[in-house]
DNA sequence: GGGTCGGACTAAATCGTTTTAGCATGCTAG
DNA sequence: CTAGCATGCTAAAACGATTTAGTCCGACCC
């Protein structure tokens, strides 16, 4: 069971057999583990010990290809220096998207991150948790994963659930996305802009609809409760797929078509809505965007390979990510310190071909 | 510094202030250590003690909420179990794919691991690998990620490099793949199918395009070299992106339809080559599938969100993540042992709107 | 000559487990 | 009566670091 697992030969490298401990490096010397320690830690009180046996440490150290074994280390100092994730499921391209910030951050700072992807199914949220727990990670961040009490350990959380004591949440700026949006469309000519509402249960879909209405007041226009629609897709229970909201982007915008008043601007709830709306008007022989214009909000993948490619307010998944981890990183330092409920963070017009002039004077 | 983090009061859950050690759960019984840590373990050792000590020793520890130290475990037994990935970026979604799968499988197993994303820096490579190796990671997963020489831990690769004494790489089934796409084709009717190499540095490229010669031999199709064009792209040392890959499949899409003799179908290297293409071949005035049928590789999420949507060759990446785990798995439980040099996978075919009856006989 | 001080280290405790090697005690067999 | 053997535990040594509290030695002061 404990046989040697590598079973290459060593190489004429410093990496002979098993590995140096600190207590070989002293050994070697003819000095004690303490010395070394204090030594290789710059430990403060390594002031006493002469330069001249400090390069003598480190020079052994060096050449015996000395790592400090992290595990002990954490053990004695009661550091990890390892965070926990809790997303719905790395594979979805929001997560993705934000894991990605998350681990610039992380790695750049010395730390690493255990991930969990609890499939939506809230009893894993607190499997999960637990496991983190005894692993000892020293803080959370929570994507798009809503809990309910307080937790044990500091943590943000990035898009998805109400307000928790103590959890520092990264938000996206609803006020500034609507007014990049509807200015753009205004200031294309649009007037009679369609809109697609989030689903209700979304954390995103009151305060984004506020921000709309202020945005569209602000710009003179009006909206027309015959123009907006709400998703509601969503099988119980289940995260939103994409096909789900793609299909009813589609059955929303020929909805939009036989029913609405005329309208010569869409400004969908995402990008997928987006483009199940942009299929649906494309059926019917509309064109866009000579006859229809379309603004989508994430900017996924997809957006830009659509035919036309899709006008689209961005969240900087990234930036998101990486903010949420440097927020957590710096709780960890400062603790205690009270640290700010939200981070805004300012979301991006991307324009492409699926907006333009409007067809008439509105 | 040592200071409580923690700053909401304990509820009434046996959540008491610091956490219990297996130590205070002894001395609440009465007893040592050693006999709590053996009943806990299950440890065969334990059979020497009568059921109803271990009773009590269990109720203790449920009573007090004893969890243990995973970290100190970890020191004594000199397993963490945990494994390092290694990929060029989370975000990126082939990688996210994989790595769902990688997750489920891990996380089912009592196994955590730690992403490290090297952007497809080599230097990187070294690095990460140090940093996780000093963590004590058991194994390690690479994932698109060409190393030099042999690892020191068992390690398994998904995609994208030549063979390494030692590491298990897992593969698609090309032959497959290839017998799907042009099957489907051939059955449609298509006779001249056009296709797109992969560039020439990428490990996949030769053994999928054996695989495709071999196929059309099979099914008595017939390959003009006029109608195959070398996608060459990538900017150097990069990893691909999409945009490069789509912008390549447009270009090499019209100029199939100027330079290339009469064809109805292609078999694109991959989706967004595809997308590229299926844009080229619109912009002309061609239908598809009426004019041209067209078939990916990978069904990344865009593939399905395309007008006509894509039928295209699955690359099952969580699978794909879950078996080079299961493997790695096996490898850490019978060390010694030798495993498999490759897995194969099995490709599908999805098929969606874009692929048709060939518009003539051939 | 005794006390003090600084310089250069080190012994030993500690972190929270697991594991090896035993130690009492009581009963049975010879 | 005692050797032998279960039975039911436990003491203590790991694991590989960090850290607290000294030790030892020589120089300096009065």
């Amino acid at each position: 069971m404990s046989a040697a697992r590598g079973t290459h030969p060593p190489r004429d490298e410093p990496n002979t057999g098993k590995p140096i401990r600190l207590k070989d490096v002293a050994a070697h010397l003819g000095l004690s583990p303490t010395t070394v320690s204090l030594v290789m830690n710059r430990s403060p009180a390594a002031k006493g010990i002469p330069p001249e046996t400090q390069e003598r440490v480190r020079a052994a150290a060096e050449e015996l290809g000395y790592r400090p074994n992290f595990i002990a280390r954490s053990l004695r100092r009661q550091r990890t220096f390892a965070v926990g994730v809790l997303l719905p499921e790395i594979s979805e391209g929001y997560a993705a998207g934000v894991l990605g910030g998350i681990e610039d951050q992380l790695l750049q700072e010395g730390y690493f991150y255990l991930v969990a992807g609890h499939h939506s199914k809230p009893d894993l949220f607190d499997d999960y948790l637990q496991l983190l727990t005894e692993r000892s990670v020293e803080g959370l961040i929570l994507v798009n994963t809503p809990i309910e009490n307080a937790l044990a350990l500091p943590a943000v959380a990035v898009a998805g659930h109400r307000e928790i004591e103590g959890v520092t949440n990264v938000v996206i700026d609803h006020e500034m996305a609507a007014r990049l949006a509807l200015g753009h469309l205004a200031e294309l000519g649009h007037r009679r802009i369609a809109f697609f509402k989030g689903h209700a249960h979304s954390a995103d879909t009151e305060s984004r609809w506020q921000a709309i209405v202020g945005a569209s007041a602000d710009l003179g226009l009006e909206i027309d409760p015959r123009l907006t629609l709400q998703l509601s897709g969503e099988p119980a229970g289940e995260e939103f797929s994409p096909e789900e909201g793609y299909r009813e982007g589609h059955v929303f915008g020929r909805k939009l078509l036989e029913a609405g008043g005329p309208f010569t601007a869409l400004f969908a709830f995402n990008d997928v809505s987006a483009i199940g709306a942009m299929r649906a008007f494309s059926e019917s022989g509309l064109r866009i965007p000579d006859d229809v214009s379309v603004v989508g909000f994430d900017d996924i993948l997809s957006a830009a390979f659509q035919n036309p490619s899709l006008t689209t307010v961005r969240q900087p998944l990234h930036e998101m990510g990486r903010r949420a981890a440097a927020e957590l990183l710096h709780k960890l330092g400062a603790p205690g310190e009270d640290s700010p409920t939200a981070i805004t963070i300012e979301p991006t017009l991307v324009v492409r071909d699926s907006t333009g002039p409007a067809r008439d004077g509105g």
